[in-house]
Formats: structure tokens, C-alpha cells, sequence
DNA sequence: TAGATTGTTAATCGATTAACAATC
DNA sequence: TAGATTGTTAATCGATTAACAATC
């Protein structure tokens, strides 16, 4: 993970990408449905401390009641408010190949209302393509669709080549943040948050500490 | 992002992560092969501050020399022997579907040195058939198919319900590290280190993000 | 009231950045 | 020697943790 951002929130990038697993782990508790929850059940479901879920919160309000704990209907939809994803947040995809087809049909991202609701390639032989429930599109079409569908967040993944030049195109088109696949710098204005996932970054930090490993 | 890890090495881990970076960085540099590089040039490429690429550097010895700079092939290998991928790192893989297929195709994995060298399922439908270049096998035989492939790290695609079952076999079958992207919290050992990767989670970070979110 | 649990403060811990002496 | 650039120190900045008064 990395990003940047053209301004500031009090709140730490730790603390709010807590508050998406405490978000998803009480979607996940809503089929026991118990009243209310406390900092300590999050501890016990999450793993992360319950004074640090607290912290968390603290960045925005104040959410339970002492001795009691937290509503859990209620916690849930404020967190939600807060991470701005009460309502489907529409989201385009560029690349449709291997990567960009599996994030297609991930069933986690509903979880988080987020919905792929286009998906673009430069591919003559994929565009016009069905690909799960959408019609895969041209990318110099981008600007014209994300005209009606006003995304503005978007997934790359084409090979890292391309990525500097969609992300400019995503911008044109009313993107102003990416979630960013390609294994490549991108540089873009300040005010377009980027967040990386890099596979291989991941693999070599778990490398890096096996036990084989005489460099710890 | 997130991780477990039971000892403690001097460098923090975003340094290891930029590490990683730094390498991926110098194999695209391969091409145009400079004889030496600044960690000036570094932070050209990569959006990484020089002062903290030198910084990274430091934790593991010294690198290059004052008024000239480091040299490409050297600094490159140099970093390949901290994070343990100087020989390919063989590398299990346990879930089929669309994302799991997708890692196995994906080709940034083998800039780091990394192979996945078994595919495994529970699913009668998928055991047995081609996947890439390998066959998928019976989840049951994960010990049995470890004991000869010696793999440490492994990667978790199935659905977040069988991920905590999964990681324990894994971790009978020999496994040391695992890239988790089940949206769910593992409970191991704390020897074993788990590195997560959310999909959901880095939409949410965006999500909260965009200008018209009143919470900032 | 006694017990439980919050929200927040203060202390600790960790990471980044800037500056510069050392050195090629 | 003059210019370039490292490695490292010290200062700054940021995040986590523990403790506890407030409160249900």
C-alpha cells in the first residue's frame, strides 16, 4: 500500500483502513445480530486492540455508551458514513484481462457497496465483449460514458506500461482516485489519491522474513 | 496491508516494502543498463524521497559511494539478497477461482523470483484440470505435494469462510508465510507471519477520500 | 451501589525528513 | 582542488498503547 493526497484529514491512513475491517466484520456479525458490541468483541473478531478501535473512532465522534458498548446497527452504518460508501459508489475498471476480470466478479467488493459499472480496454478483439454483466468498451470511449455514469474512483489494470497514460485519461474523465494494479510509479496532480497494490511487493516482504533469511 | 510477525528485525517494514520497490525499479532499468545510478535517479523513478532510499539502505550495510552513486547491477542484487530472491522462491497456492487463477497468470511475480509451483482446490469440479501450466490438485494432498516442493510462502484465494481452515493446513504442510486475501482475520501461530490484502479495504480508503465526503 | 465500558489524555514507540561531515 | 553524492545523526513528525476519570 501507498498513496498520496493533496490534503489533509486528522485521521491517521491506518485508522481508516480499520474502520473498513471493522466495517466488514460487522456485516459479517449481522446474521447472529446481537444488540450491542464492545470494543473488546471487535478485539476479539478482528484481532486489532480495543483501545485502538476506540482511537479510531474517536477521530470522528463519539459512538457508544460506557458500560454498554456500541449499537450495532448503528456503529455500522456511521462507519459507513464516514468511509462515504452508504450509497453504491460506482467505480470503472480498465484492463480487462486476467486481473481486471477476477476484481469483475469479486463478490467481496459489494460488501463495501462498491460496484464496477464499466469495464474498458484498448483490445480490439476484447471491446464489445460481454464480460460478467457488462459490455467490455473501447477506452477512447471513456470520457463519453463516465459523462452519465459519474464514477470517480477507478481500477487500473493494464500492464504497467499503459498505467501512466490510462490514469491521465481516468483524470480527464472525472476519476479522482485509483486503486492502482500496475506495478509502476504513477504521476498524477496532488489532488488524485492513488493507492498501489503490488503482489510482488507483498511476496518479497513475506520472503524477506523467512526464517531462512539471514538479513533480519 | 497488515502483518504479524513473531521476532523483530531492525528495519521497519515500509522500509522493506520500498525495497522491494527499488528493485522492481532497476530490473525496468535493465534496459537502458547506466553503469551507476543516484538516489537521486532513485526518487526520479520511483517517487521515493533519496534521503529515504538511503535511509532504507543503511539498515543493511553500505551500498554505494559518496560523489558517484551505487552501481545498478550491484545495488540490484544487493537488494535480491536482503529480501531473499535471488533463487526463484517456490511459492503454493490454495483457491482457484477467478482472482486465484488470475495470480497464477500474472506476470509481475516472476520479476521478484517468485513461482507458484502447486495450484490446490476442494472442489471435485476443479481437481485434475489444467490451470496454466500446472494440474490442480486435491487440497488434501497439500502435505503430501509440500513435502517435495519444500515451498515456505503460499497464497490464500478462497472464500474468506475457509480461509482459517486452509492457513492451518498450510502451515502443517510446512508453509512459513502467507498472502491472505480472504477478507478475513487469521489466527496463527505468531511465528507465522500473514500479510493481508483487501480490496475492499483500499476502495473504502479511496472512497473516504473523495471531495464529497463531509468527514475529512 | 458495583461492575462494565467508553472517550481521551499522556507516555511511549516508531518512521520520516533534513542537514551535513565524510569521501570519492 | 571543486563538485557530487553518500551514510548517518539529530530533529521532527506521526501512530500506538496504556491508563483512568467519566458515565451508563
Amino acid at each position: 500500500m501507498s498513496e498520496r493526497r493533496g490534503y489533509r484529514s486528522k485521521a491517521p491512513t491506518p485508522a481508516l483502513e480499520r474502520l473498513a475491517t471493522y466495517f466488514a466484520a460487522l456485516s459479517d456479525l449481522k446474521r447472529s445480530h446481537p444488540e450491542t458490541i464492545s470494543s473488546a468483541d471487535i478485539e476479539e473478531r478482528t484481532g486489532i486492540n480495543a483501545a485502538q478501535f476506540r482511537k479510531d473512532l474517536s477521530y470522528f465522534g463519539e459512538f457508544g455508551r460506557p458500560g454498554i458498548g456500541y449499537i450495532t446497527d448503528e456503529l455500522q452504518s456511521r462507519i459507513a458514513r464516514i468511509l462515504n460508501i452508504e450509497k453504491i459508489q460506482p467505480v470503472l475498471l480498465v484492463g480487462t484481462g486476467n486481473l481486471g476480470s477476477a476484481l469483475m466478479g469479486y463478490p467481496a467488493l459489494r460488501v463495501g457497496n462498491f460496484q464496477i459499472v464499466a469495464a474498458f480496454d484498448n483490445n480490439r478483439q476484447k471491446i464489445g465483449r460481454r464480460l460478467w454483466n457488462l459490455t467490455v468498451q473501447d477506452i477512447a470511449d471513456l470520457t463519453n460514458a463516465n459523462n452519465d455514469l459519474h464514477a470517480k474512483i477507478a481500477i487500473i489494470t493494464v500492464p504497467a506500461a499503459s498505467a501512466q497514460d490510462v490514469a491521465e485519461q481516468l483524470i480527464q474523465a472525472g476519476i479522482r482516485t485509483i486503486l492502482n494494479f500496475a506495478p509502476t510509479a504513477l504521476r498524477l496532480p496532488p489532488d488524485v489519491m492513488v493507492r498501489n497494490v503490488d503482489f510482488m511487493q507483498e511476496l518479497a516482504v513475506l520472503s524477506f522474513h523467512l526464517p531462512d533469511n539471514e538479513n533480519h
